[in-house]
DNA sequence: TCTTGACCTTCCCGTGACTGGAAGCCCCAT
DNA sequence: ATGGGGCTTCCAGTCACGGGAAGGTCAAGA
């Protein structure tokens, strides 16, 4: 199987599938005019990487956590360490996010959105107080 | 005032305020001994910036914040509309952060994170169903 | 057989908002 | 004069790719 129809059947562009190799995630096999050849078990690591960046893991998260999907003797133990981290990142994420939205949110409220120069969010934001 | 001082009231890296000035947000005076001589007007924009970059603006909405505070006959609804503007990409961020969240919370919580090589992370990853 | 167009390759640069570090000048105190 | 801290510029790296150039390859149609 060529680039076009791997990135077709996983949804990855093929820069992304390339950068992939680059990095040394996957390592397909070459014809004889150079292009990659994918065999199945590539698509599926692709499809695992995917999967994996969807759910926000770093690239290096997902060397990781394909090393302990290729170890038939892993302890989920470490698998459940690396996602809980990274459970723990977005987690803080999220509360500052909702922070600035909360305070967004006010000073979007509190502006009169007209064509005076008054503004609170300036006022806020250049500590006019 | 030098940059150092500056670093120091308004809690931005000297680092920081450089690139400000490198990509043209303030305009230091210089010494004849080429260091920034900084004075109250430079503070205080560089005070904005920080709240605005807290809030999670972007450099190119700071550029654009910036020019509205000093614009005195700006119109609120210009501010206004930026500042909706990243409400909304804040909104999304929460909105795909939270479905990672719970997305992995059941992965975890599924996990027995022992030392035995079953993973349910791993199978969903996998897409091994 | 030739050509066209879709595919593939590598390589390099750009992204955002800085951060780290090197090499070197400046200033003040001892 | 020497030491130490502060200042300067410039270059490179971050993260995870994306854009685009220059060129090789392949299958189908005229």
């Amino acid at each position: 199987m060529n680039i076009g129809d791997v990135a077709n059947r996983t949804g990855l562009p093929a820069k992304t599938i390339r950068y992939y190799e680059d990095i040394g995630l996957i390592t397909p096999q070459r014809d004889l005019n150079g292009y990659r050849r994918f065999r199945e078990q590539d698509l599926h690591k692709l499809t695992f990487l995917g999967r994996a960046r969807a759910l926000g893991f770093t690239i290096e998260d997902c060397r990781t956590l394909l090393a302990l999907y290729e170890d038939q003797s892993r302890a989920s133990a470490d698998v459940k360490q690396v996602a809980r981290d990274h459970l723990a990142r977005i987690e803080t994420k999220i509360t500052d996010l909702i922070a600035m939205r909360d305070t967004l949110t006010e000073l979007v409220d509190a502006c009169a959105g007209d064509n005076r120069p008054d503004c609170p969010i300036l006022r806020d934001l250049g500590g006019t107080d």
